[in-house]
DNA sequence: TCATTAACACGGG
DNA sequence: CCCGTGTTAATGA
């Protein structure tokens, strides 16, 4: 495990701080559509990304969710790290979605390496910053992007992060991710194939350049 | 006008 | 047959 935070983080942490989270991390594989933390779950862990792609999924007591910003490598979970120094319950679900590796760390660490590490502070604002760009972009899209242009960035962005151009989604799992019903994506979907830049059949759908 | 809900037909696995 | 898809009609914001 040392060697593989090494090879993804050596310019990022300090040598001591990669010692000590080979000590106590626990390397995790995880498939893809499994979920590594749902809503209400007792957060004990941090997780930080070796490899693959996991979703941010939020849900409201409506039962009303919709996808928040994806964690891909050199990231951690800024929404975990803030519930577990409150020692709070989990607000958000994290969906496996490409086949990931990640490595686990006990809270208490964390709280250790802010005072210990100057590059985990710096690790974890930064962390913070893109988390919000990233939700004021999601934000930005809500509020003045009608929803097939969600869609189609919705596709785009899956696209770069699964690193293919071939998604195998439903229209339904897509209404459920953009919040809206399948009727529209349908819709919607039929009309970006129409102006040719995407490619639709039966639980795949393909972005055209 | 556009989204949602319900309903239906079609077709592939 | 089941599920995903494409469409329509009614209703509402």
């Amino acid at each position: 495990m040392k060697e593989k935070l090494i090879a993804k983080y050596q310019y990022i942490f300090e040598e001591n701080l990669i010692k000590e989270m080979a000590l106590v991390g626990q390397i995790r594989k995880v498939k893809k559509g499994n979920t590594m933390i749902d809503i209400g779950n007792n957060i004990t862990h941090i997780p930080l990304i070796l490899d693959g792609a996991i979703s941010v999924i939020n849900e409201d007591k409506d039962q009303n969710e919709y996808l928040l910003y994806y964690l891909e490598i050199g990231d951690s979970c800024a929404m975990t790290m803030s519930c577990c120094l409150g020692g709070k319950k989990s607000e958000i679900r994290a969906l496996v979605e490409k086949d990931a590796e990640v490595v686990m760390f006990p809270v208490s660490k964390m709280e250790d390496w802010l005072i210990k590490y100057r590059s985990w502070r710096i690790f974890v604002f930064q962390n913070y910053e893109a988390v919000m760009s990233e939700m004021l972009e999601a934000i930005d899209t809500l509020a003045f992007h009608n929803m097939e242009e969600r869609l189609y960035k919705y596709i785009r962005d899956k696209v770069l992060v699964l690193e293919t151009s071939t998604l195998e989604i439903t229209h339904h799992q897509i209404a459920k991710d953009l919040s809206t019903s399948r009727v529209v994506i349908s819709r919607l979907i039929k009309k970006l194939a129409l102006d040719h830049k995407i490619k639709s059949t039966r639980n795949s759908i393909t972005l055209l350049k």
